[in-house]
RNA sequence: GGCCUGGUAGUUCAGUUGGUUAGAACGCCGCCCUGUCACGGCGGAGGUCGAGGGUUCGAGUCCCUUCCAGGUCGCCA
């Protein structure tokens, strides 16, 4: 009788484990990467869930011969001898002498893109279009490794500070807060709306949990095309209660930042070295002021007319201006305008006319939105109202006001968007495993 | 959606003032190579020049329409 235990054991013995194996005959599955045919002798890669690795073949060790359907992308499983590898920089390597292939699947047809060689050639459409193919280079693949390490980063950082992971509806009733276009669906006769946030559902929830976050995607139907725009995107939100004051967030955001990075460097460290990603360090984070930061960029940049907010090249320079002053990557700008941040956003005790909230720029660019809520119900219903908006629509989200909630607030961080800086991509889309823009809704 | 640039082999590109049979690299197929590591060498197959219309003796090349892509602006918690 078969026992299942719930333990499977990992398909191959990963390459880092081959120096401990030496002259004994080990297991791997994974694809064929790239065959280099040589006189009387082959190498052949194969490629595992995060590496390559070098197999050689010969009839002098193999026991079959090399038949024509060992072709790239066929999955196999090879059996073989770990030996050290001769490298031309003498450098510590291993291969496997491959005493055996068995293919476990051939592919129908060669792939349309070149995925074998270090890069994958191609327009970004093209590398979109073959998503499930291009994906397979390693260097496509470990742009989404990182990725992955900045989400774990996340997670694994809020949790040691005692938040709650949440998952709110993505199918909502109302559409919310405004501003931004939503996407509109049928809903069994009713008009339903995508999620634009996560805001309203993660401040409700401060009172139960006190600190919660949430990484889901979140959808925006607005008609934007632009190299840094995306119709879903994932967004890394946390909200905490019983704050002091704004910086409690954004102190939180920098331990979460210092976090990540870290464990880039260290468990993503090969991605990081195939992509030459260029890692910031984080000691502490500058923060300048909103009214502070424009008045800079006014005396530095010509042609500044839009006062109440940046613009792109107003948000570069900024960034080079922390690099100069501070040597930081990152930059914090404090108290945007009132008018310009949402209906929930508090307002300056000592200065109405602006928030205490924040940007978070990465380079340059904005990758964070925050602040404190409005945590008292008779506020929250007269800013409302200031603002035209009718409290009545928002019963449930005020709810939350109404039977008491703490001083909170929380932020929004986008992952694509980090990780393409990160990454130093002029593009969103090189950061979106799939993405959604306004021409793009398949593969 | 506006503007700019582009669309030529599976992919990335070249293609002269409008003139013979539209080229290269990578990939693919065949042959060769005793250690490659983006292997190398020789040979071969592979094209509705985005689509439609026009000008011309003649269009990949010029004009018009249209579709698609990239950049940029608008827009954007």
């Amino acid at each position: 009788m078969q026992e299942i235990t719930g333990v499977i054991p990992c398909s191959s013995t990963p390459y880092s484990e081959f120096k401990n194996h030496v002259g004994e005959v080990v297991t791997i599955k994974g694809a064929i990467h790239n065959i280099r045919d040589m006189s009387d002798f082959a190498f052949i890669l194969i490629r595992t869930a995060r590496e390559l690795i070098q197999c050689v073949y010969s009839p002098e060790f193999s026991d079959y011969r090399l038949t024509p359907d060992v072709v790239e992308q066929a999955a196999a499983k090879v059996t073989g001898k770990v030996v050290p590898s001769e490298t031309r920089d003498g450098s510590e390597r291993y291969e496997l002498q491959i005493h055996n292939i068995e293919l476990l699947s051939v592919p129908a047809d060669i792939p349309p893109v070149v995925i074998s060689k270090k890069q994958v050639v191609c327009d970004l459409a093209v590398n979109l279009d073959y998503r499930p193919v291009t994906l397979r280079n390693p260097k496509e693949r470990a742009i989404f490794k990182i990725q992955e390490g900045i989400q774990r980063g996340f997670r694994e950082y809020l949790q040691s500070q005692n938040f709650t992971e949440i998952h709110t509806p993505k199918i909502n009733f109302a559409g919310a807060e405004g501003g931004t276009n939503v996407f509109k669906l049928d809903y069994f006769g009713k008009t339903v709306f995508l999620a634009q946030s996560p805001q309203l559902y993660k401040q409700a929830l401060v009172p139960v949990y006190e600190r919660v976050f949430e990484i889901a995607p979140v959808f925006r139907a607005e008609h934007h095309d632009t190299s840094r725009h995306l119709n879903e995107y994932i967004s890394m939100d946390f909200e905490m209660g019983y704050i002091e004051s704004f910086t409690d967030i954004m102190n939180m955001e920098t331990g979460a930042l210092k976090y990540i990075m870290n464990l880039l460097k260290t468990e993503y460290k090969p991605e990081v070295e195939l992509l030459k990603a260029d890692i910031p360090e984080i000691t502490t984070i500058p923060c300048i002021k909103f009214k502070d930061a424009k008045e800079l960029c006014v005396k530095k940049l010509k042609n500044i007319t839009d006062m109440k907010d940046f613009e792109p090249e107003e948000e570069a320079f900024l960034g080079k201006w922390a690099k100069q002053q501070y040597n930081s990557d990152f930059l914090f700008v404090t108290h945007y305008l009132s008018k310009k941040r949402p209906f929930y956003t508090m307002d300056d005790p000592e200065d109405p006319e602006v928030t205490l909230s924040f940007d978070l720029l990465f380079r340059g660019i904005e990758i964070t939105s925050g602040g404190q809520r409005i945590h008292d119900y008779n506020m929250q219903v007269e800013k409302m109202k200031k603002l035209g908006m009718n409290p009545d629509e928002f019963e449930t989200y005020l709810m939350l006001h109404k039977y008491g909630a703490p001083p909170h607030g929380g932020l929004g961080l986008g992952l694509e968007r980090l990780t393409m800086h990160l990454l130093g991509f002029k593009n969103v889309r090189y950061a979106a495993m799939f993405p959604r823009d306004i021409n793009r809704v398949t593969p």
